[in-house]
DNA sequence: CGGACACTTCGGCGGCGGCCGAACCGTGGC
DNA sequence: GCCACGGTTCGGCCGCCGCCGAAGTGTCCG
């Protein structure tokens, strides 16, 4: 078996190595970077330098850490430079460390279109390739109160769940390397939502549908009248709840 | 249900939060903390000082941060001071970062002795409340094989599994909190051991039945007789595997 | 009540690193 | 070929923070 084979390399990973990766994330600025990036797609310094409020050259040098650290990717195009995070684990690490910050109480956005903004994010957003915010949660609920999903003995879609996917034309790609279901806590919320290769499936065919729609090109979406339709037949969702300007 | 419920706080996460967290295990010193302070139990200032070559004072000033921070929580006891890790999530958190880290080369131990605590290290050892090292994968590894643990659909305990813990008496605490079992990245073999309540069982119930011993004071493990003999009847691992020198 | 001990507080030092603006480099458009 | 523009490099400034040693506080023990 496995275990038996050739002798690992046996590196002892020191705490010099964890701190250099969390060095990553340990600046107000390049953790901005990464919250904008945890929708999963690609972004330029200069976007990324105006969204923190810092100055394209600052922007360069913290992506340039970044991208030699491991937790970015960069693609060239022209004069063009798109960053996007490397991969799902640095994803999920960014989740786990905005779980585990500390809440603190929202510091009152200072101006309007802020406010709207996060109220958008708030309401629904994607978060890498699946849905969070208030409606993902919501989802995740109703999911789970019709017993679609599982998650006291391994998290897991149930045999009625396949159905219900089923049902509505919807197709997880069977990874051996990505889980089919995983609990993604989502940082406005506090609770759980979907993630994983069901929750990516899910929110893809959303997009694809209609029933979500981006807004802007921030990560927030809108659910559509179509969307509404769909999630209240099938899980029940009231319309209140799917329209941001509902609390 | 629960998500018409109050509208929550709405706290929306922020740059700066996120660093903050981040910031706390972004230090060489707090870091070796950390992976000292991964294997459950409580440490004093002046072990982790001496244990990361600092002065004691340092290790004041960085423990004073991370409980602060809400990584770890402190008991005092007359003239002592015992700090650990805070919950379960900030050990996740800690372990996510470490697997995330990039591999380097073992820094070749400077000495004898620190070679051979590192070998009993990688050999085996708890993590948290359950069993790493080579012992503590190559256990995942056969329960896998022997389908006791199915991990594609969700991790989860088959119906042999459960057979299995019962022949050997070993009691899982059914909690809707923690889940039954978890995948936790081991750090020397780059591969997943057991967590989650079954890892904790397991490795409880080997403490407890001398199975297997801790050595001195570091979270190191050796596999005793008795313990070999239990291993190689119920999962067939090779006396060979389960000794120390066996590399 | 004196001394040993664990821990803490404080002042001061030194280095690292984040920030900017200015100059520079390549690409693509006209 | 010129210009606009996205991106990058570089030098220099400033503040933060990790480190130590010395002095102080509280607890336990004889």
């Amino acid at each position: 078996m496995s275990t038996t084979g050739p002798v690992p390399a046996d590196p002892t990973l020191v705490g010099s190595d964890l701190a250099a990766m969390a060095r990553l994330l340990a600046d107000g600025t390049r953790a901005t970077f990464c919250l904008a990036l945890l929708d999963g797609r690609a972004w330029t310094p200069t976007e990324l330098a105006r969204h923190a409020g810092v100055a394209p050259s600052t922007a360069t040098e913290h992506l340039n850490t970044m991208v030699a650290g491991g937790l970015l990717v960069q693609e060239r195009q022209g004069r063009h430079r798109y960053v996007r995070l490397a991969d799902q684990q640095m994803a999920e690490l960014i989740e786990t460390m905005a779980a585990a910050a500390p809440v603190r109480p929202a510091p009152a956005a200072r101006t309007l279109s802020a406010d709207s903004r996060r109220r958008a994010l708030a309401h629904a957003r994607t978060c890498y390739d699946h849905l969070a915010g208030r409606v993902g949660v919501a989802i995740a609920d109703a999911m789970t109160e019709r017993a679609l999903v599982e998650w006291e003995h391994g998290p897991r879609l149930t045999p009625g769940g396949e159905r219900w996917l089923a049902e509505l034309a919807i197709d997880v790609p069977a990874s051996a390397k990505r889980p089919a279901l995983r609990p993604c806590l989502d940082w406005t919320e506090r609770r759980p939502h979907l993630a994983g290769a069901v929750g990516a499936a899910l929110c893809g065919h959303a997009l694809d549908q209609g029933w979500i729609r981006r807004v802007g090109s921030s990560r927030a979406v809108l659910v559509t009248p179509a969307g509404r339709d769909v999630l209240a037949a099938r899980l029940g969702l009231s319309a209140e709840l799917l329209t941001p300007a509902g609390n």
